[in-house]
DNA sequence: TTTAGTGCAAACGATTTGCAAAATA
DNA sequence: TATTTTGCAAATCGTTTGCACTAAA
């Protein structure tokens, strides 16, 4: 496994992930990063991506819409897709309840299970209010 | 919005997914229901699986690796992905935790949370047998 | 100077779409 | 007959990869 060497193009996507909330999709990394370094290139943003992933320093997110979304939180936490705007949205549940979420299924199952990861589906506060005018 | 017609290949498509547990990407949908209708083709299969998840006869699950999978149990119910072997398992909670969740995540959250699905990661009892011997 | 990272462009896998023909209502 | 669905092929989208070059150690 290669040693992993600075990259001013990598340090610059770790911290848009860390300054933003919006769980951007890799194009929309590039999009900002691109503001830095006008030359570029989406292989570079998804290499860095997977890189960062790999080593826990980013977590992709799946979502049954689209591409893959990035987010730089790396602690265990969930997230709350709008079905409205579509929106992903942070969502945290305390410690305690997220281990009770792995604890009652690991009852209800055979394997072992490590980890998990929560997608809430609804309307954002945003949406609401939007409808409610 | 179009008035819905019969169609063997979206009945076919239908059985499948009633009877397996399998979780099947799209790709596996198509090949199985080439047994029946061997010049179905794999937009029909894409075709028929979006439509069964949008009138709510199928659901669609995203995963961090690979294509999206296709479930015809449409009950809330949630899921396990295998890091060894990658197998997509169900699994459940009873439905009191499962609202339990829900409440718990709308306590720390402005919106209305509708629903949630929850992917749990880790060994599989599959693996794990294999491994210890 | 050795190794890792980059930009570019081509390739790839998964999914969608336009269209003329076939099936359903 | 009117409308939906199909098969096919081409197009599109998100992502990965080979390669010659540049930057970091």
């Amino acid at each position: 496994m290669a040693a992993l060497k600075y990259s001013r193009q990598r340090e610059s996507i770790k911290h848009f992930l860390a300054e933003t909330k919006d769980h951007p999709t890799a194009d929309a990394v590039y999009l900002h990063v691109k503001k830095e370094f006008p030359n570029i290139s989406l292989g570079t943003v998804y290499r860095n991506l997977n890189l960062l992933t790999d080593i826990g320093e980013a977590v992709k997110i799946a979502t049954p819409d689209g591409g893959d979304r990035f987010d730089g939180r790396v602690e265990p936490h969930n997230h709350f897709l709008c079905k409205k705007c579509g929106r992903l949205l942070d969502l945290d549940l305390d410690m305690r309840s997220l281990e009770e979420v792995n604890q009652l299924a690991a009852e209800n199952f055979d394997g072992i299970i490590e980890s998990s990861s929560t997608l809430f589906y609804g309307e954002c506060s945003d949406c609401i209010k939007k409808s409610s005018q």
